[in-house]
DNA sequence: CAGAATCCCAGCCGATACTG
DNA sequence: CAGTATCGGCTGGGATTCTG
């Protein structure tokens, strides 16, 4: 079933339902990182891309862009010399942001698991070849 | 601090933690699909794939492998004719699947909001323009 | 500081064909 | 059934440059 009304609620297994769309968008691992990044209060766009690492200035404005266009984090500008933006979970923003944590943390923790079982499959595979 | 040891944990915002890899992998929209897909029980090849719709078997093999690789999925082969093959969640597959599954779950119930957000966010623009 | 625009290349991904 | 292998298009994403 999904979703044309606001009380609906959408299948991420149906390939025409626009939740496909939305969680490809929220998703992906930059996002995770900026939302986490996000939940201590608003940042500024530089603080965000010094505290994520790696992250290029082009992913991390179509990430933001992309968060803000799904009604999940806040843009505020103001009128400073240069000016100051300040981007912020919104309430919807909070609720996923939480989940999201959830699983930044899983696996930060699990990590070690799953580095082990890596190397475990890659030594079988090196034994049938 | 990240992570040679198995007790130490992973810091998903350093670039050089290998959290930052796996991360890659396990947040992505085939990733939340397949892990969701299984954990009702172990689930042969081509009905996952008929299960998640729009899927191509490319990415369904390079999903499962990764998921196998990191120690998420279990696969068992039977010798029947023609092969039989399960896929299934490890123990800490299915732990992750909780999280994942709360993620899928609130994108789905949340889609509404989401799409009305992005409706809003396209009109200011096209006012802008 | 906070981006938009441009260029350009690696690699993702789908489609197809083949194997056990 | 359950995949692997290969090819080719297309685009995701980095580097760079420019603007308000």
């Amino acid at each position: 079933m999904c979703a044309k009304k606001h009380e609906m609620r959408g299948d991420a297994y149906d390939p025409a339902c626009p939740t496909r769309v939305v969680l490809d968008q929220i998703a992906d691992k930059w996002t995770v990182l900026v939302l986490g990044a996000l939940d201590d209060g608003p940042v500024r766009f530089n603080a965000l891309k010094r505290r994520l690492g790696g992250i290029s200035q082009k992913m991390l404005g179509q990430t933001l862009r992309n968060l803000e266009r799904n009604g999940l984090v806040t843009r505020r500008a103001f009128a400073t010399v240069p000016v100051t933006v300040e981007y912020a979970l919104s309430p919807l923003g909070e609720r996923l942001t939480e989940r999201m944590n959830e699983l930044r943390i899983w696996a930060e923790k699990h990590i070690g698991e799953m580095l082990a079982a890596q190397r475990d499959f890659d030594k079988r595979q090196a034994e049938m070849a």
